[in-house]
DNA sequence: GTGAAAGCGCTAACAA
DNA sequence: TTGTTAGCGCTTTCAC
């Protein structure tokens, strides 16, 4: 038994899992014809995608994806970008980015860069080490060398949830200052004069806040209070910040929330203090969260179609990577406001 | 310029990136040396390891992970299912999730099951396309031809959400019939006679429920009402359900809801209809979500360790992918009856 | 401690 | 339409 061994170069734990090759053999065809009758079949005769198609449903075999996005160059893998997933805010997209790129054959990796700019370096290169065929980011302002790693590794970036005026690649989102202006307008066409922000801490919800101030100054209103809560924003922040304001200037009887969630908490906090909304306070939120509608009193909030967005952005990777150019990747997906009870 | 061209057999495109093999020239050895150096660098002399790193640095490498992955079968890559990512329920487990392997040098990947099984099958081939080196069920069912798959192509799975006699694998949960029976017991201590559930129509609010009925059997109390509301649980639906439970029983004193969302609209339509909690009517929540401690009232409820959930079960396969064995791949890890105003 | 060779499982390029 | 060949970029195996 020790002679004429019938291999005996090194051998490698193969994972053992059934192949491409195995595929083939059992289908009688070269390998490269088995791979073209699962990812091309119409430029296979009927005869050999009926073959291979048996010889795959009779081994259970699987395509290593690894082993194909290395060979192609085409990973059919995307990243995600969120500051934390576990805020409700970005949910709705990252739910439809999955969806649109499941259907697509594409699979999402999620990247969370926190609040803090210090891990940004070591998540740009566990995903720019998995060669992925786009990147998402959204809620994100990566730093102008991320932003630089992220184009030299030729990556597609599409950044969401803005409208930034110089973006690295592709961009689906909405204007911030827009949504500030008008939740400004509408507040003061209702009648209501003291108003104030609480706003989170973070870059688009300070953005809205500036324009809202702006637009209170151009319509001759006192300048609006401001009370920041840091990010995330919770509901015991929520509820806090209206005491500070309160405590600042009791006659406040408006206040635009940077998301829903603080808005339900002002609501929370007025209605322990026995102030009236929307009479003596009109209450403003941003996101349109699930509940915001059957609150009580409905909440009247700032609506972003997150499952548009998602999709959108899915469907500018899939084209990039499918060698078809996105000519118009710049894309303001808009926001509306809804008007309901709390205002 | 014709003549002589340097290479002339076939040329792929290659991705254009910088590779080892570069890195490996700058520094002057064996590209496995250079390998070692970022893998091992422990088993390297200081002076390859200051040229290496020297050289990584220069030129920006970034492991291609794919070809990593390819090459050892270990993809540093984690699969989560979840129904749904839009629902706040598994948010932080799945943010924990990511964090404890984005720690460790893995990344997660993103799956959605939705709540009916039609597309399990895609999902599931997806997944196992990528050859990752763990999957982690979060509030999932998997068929039991699914679960063969899975155990067929070798990956380890971790379930999680629940304690189920006949763990596919690895398993990180708390008994909801021990959640049901506890609240049941809480409610009934307090004096509470005429109960109720509210629950979701999913496998594990209804064992919550069904084990909260048995219990309120047991102390004999009358049999507790039941409302079911279709899944995803929403704001709309609890209002609605606390609205035909009071047409079926006026008389209900207290509610057991399947999530904090229900509970918190429970709230929202019994202030509506002048109901007081928790004078009239007893609220006890499901997740401990984060508005639940600074609602008013302050709302009773059952908290997960999701956090701790996800760690333990990232920590679980990224233990069995180093080749460490995993001795007791069970863990109950519990919950706890937050007590507070609403009950 | 370092290196040469081989190959992980697939697809691009070329040829018939 | 089908096949041959040569890699994609890395790590395993074996040898020094």
């Amino acid at each position: 038994m020790d002679h004429a061994p019938t291999t005996t170069r090194r051998t490698r734990r193969s994972s053992g899992a059934v192949t491409l090759h195995d595929v083939a053999r059992l289908a009688d065809v070269a390998p490269i014809t088995a791979s073209r009758a699962l990812n091309t079949p119409d430029r296979v005769s009927p005869e050999v995608l009926r073959k291979v198609t048996d010889a795959v449903r009779r081994t259970g075999y699987v395509p290593n994806l690894l082993a194909g996005g290395l060979a192609s160059t085409r990973s059919r893998l995307v990243a995600a970008v969120v500051p934390t997933i576990a805020g409700p805010v970005f949910l709705q997209t990252v739910h439809a980015l999955t969806e649109a790129l499941a259907a697509r054959g594409y699979q999402l990796m999620l990247g969370q860069s926190g609040y803090v700019d210090s891990r940004e370096d070591a998540l740009l290169e566990a995903i720019i080490g998995r060669r992925p065929d786009g990147i998402v980011l959204t809620g994100i302002v990566h730093s102008a060398q991320g932003r630089k790693r992220l184009l030299a590794a030729g990556i597609p970036v599409v950044e969401t949830w803005d409208l930034t005026p110089t973006p690295i690649d592709m961009l689906v989102g909405f204007s911030h200052d827009r949504v500030g202006e008008e939740v400004c307008g509408y507040l003061a066409a209702r009648g209501r004069k003291r108003l104030a922000v609480i706003s989170g801490d973070d870059d688009r919800a300070r953005r809205r806040q500036k324009s809202f101030e702006q637009a209170a100054a151009r319509l001759g209103l006192p300048i609006p209070q401001v009370e920041l809560v840091p990010a995330p924003a919770t509901h015991a922040s929520g509820r806090k910040a209206l005491a500070n304001l309160l405590a600042r200037d009791p006659k406040v009887d408006a206040v635009f929330c940077s998301s829903d969630t603080l808005a339900m908490a002002v609501m929370t906090e007025a209605r322990a203090r026995g102030i009236a909304v929307p009479g003596d306070l009109g209450v403003v939120g941003f996101g349109d969260l699930e509940f915001a509608a059957t609150l009580a009193p409905a909440l009247t909030t700032v609506r972003i179609d997150g499952s548009r967005l998602g999709e959108i952005a899915a469907k500018f990777i899939v084209d990039r990577a499918s060698g078809k150019d996105v000519p118009q990747p710049v894309v303001d997906i808009g926001f509306t406001l809804m008007e309901r009870e709390s205002a």
